[in-house]
DNA sequence: TGAATTTGACCCAT
DNA sequence: ATGGGTCAAATTCA
């Protein structure tokens, strides 16, 4: 996996994007400390405009630095991890065949009693365009893009895929940033916490533990290759990972949240779940969430580490 | 009735 | 030739 020759590149980038990331800490502590106080609701709001403005470039730049080094080392096949991958999850970051369109992979793990429909909820809105049943894959793929792409040519696309090993696990492909109004309403949901690139399993759990206790959510099982469950009061939980595994991999894919509108017609088999659950949820789901973004690799030491809790 | 989903057909890359 | 991705007509839903 060395760095190409686009090396010298990225690394500017990498300095850009820190500059950024570090102007957007800033915004998000000055945030913080206001929401306390008795500030003007427009102060706050020109903070977190602020905020996502330092998102936006910071994404847009690495858009670019994807198409610098896209590069995928983990091509697991989409749909059947014939490998035994459940342990690791590898980052699929994934060079899309797709032009240069960004794409990275979110892995959603449903806990039990978990409305699957709010649990894959990210904030955006989406519209099935398609499914397919994929070779070696036991569940079919689920195709889905922008509810505004006519109305705004908002390009984003996901599909959803449901793990062969773990039928609690979806794997979430997206490509393309939002370039609907969403972007910037979402914004304000992304993350939340980083973890440690040496944060062990154990401490991991630990966390996802006490997550779940919080949550109320006692019997929520622990996968191995679970990697955090938060809960904050949003329409979804995310969180970035960084782990051992995850710095390996290239760090130029844009990861993006959208958000799904499920009926769940397509992955009711579970009996567990309440099935009665409609798209657009605003929930603030306990399901155990696993970004595989962009910032995966940058070390605890950079400005998104900052991000560790500051939107909880 | 409009919007969203389903599903078979088609297109395209490999 | 095959499989993955998309289209679009039919169907369902709200």
């Amino acid at each position: 996996m060395e760095r190409n020759s686009n090396g010298r590149e990225w690394e500017k980038m990498k300095k850009e994007l820190n500059e950024l990331m570090t102007e957007g800490r800033d915004y998000a502590q000055q945030l913080k400390s206001q929401l306390g106080s008795t500030s003007s609701q427009e102060s706050r709001e020109h903070l977190a405009k602020k905020i996502l403005e330092s998102y936006h470039k910071s994404l847009t730049i690495m858009n670019y630095s994807g198409e610098l080094d896209q590069v995928s080392p983990h091509s697991h096949g989409t749909g059947s991890p014939k490998s035994d991958d459940s342990d690791h999850q590898e980052p699929h970051i994934i060079q899309s065949s797709k032009k240069s369109m960004p794409r990275w992979t979110r892995k959603v793990i449903i806990a039990p009693g978990v409305v699957i429909d709010r649990a894959l909820d990210d904030g955006f809105s989406w519209r099935k365009y398609g499914q397919k049943d994929i070779l070696g894959a036991k569940f079919p793929r689920g195709y889905h893009r922008c509810t505004y792409r006519k109305s705004k040519g908002c390009e984003a696309t996901k599909q959803v895929q449901r793990s062969n090993e773990d039928p609690m696990l979806f794997e979430i492909i997206y490509r393309g940033i939002h370039s609907c109004s969403q972007a910037s309403n979402v914004g304000l949901i992304i993350p939340v916490q980083v973890l440690e690139p040496n944060q062990t399993q154990e401490q991991e759990n630990l966390e996802i533990g006490k997550a779940s206790l919080d949550t109320g959510h006692h019997n929520y099982n622990h996968q191995a290759h679970l990697h955090q469950t938060l809960n904050y009061p949003l329409p979804s939980t995310l969180n970035l990972e960084s782990n051992n595994v995850m710095l390996q991999e290239k760090d130029h894919n844009i990861g993006f949240l959208g958000s799904t509108s499920y009926s769940d017609a397509n992955y009711n088999f579970l009996a567990s779940y309440d099935a009665g659950s409609a798209s657009h949820s605003t929930s603030n789901s306990p399901s155990t969430i696993g970004l595989e973004s962009p910032f995966e690799n940058f070390g605890p030491s950079h400005p998104f580490g900052g991000f560790g809790g500051f939107y909880s």
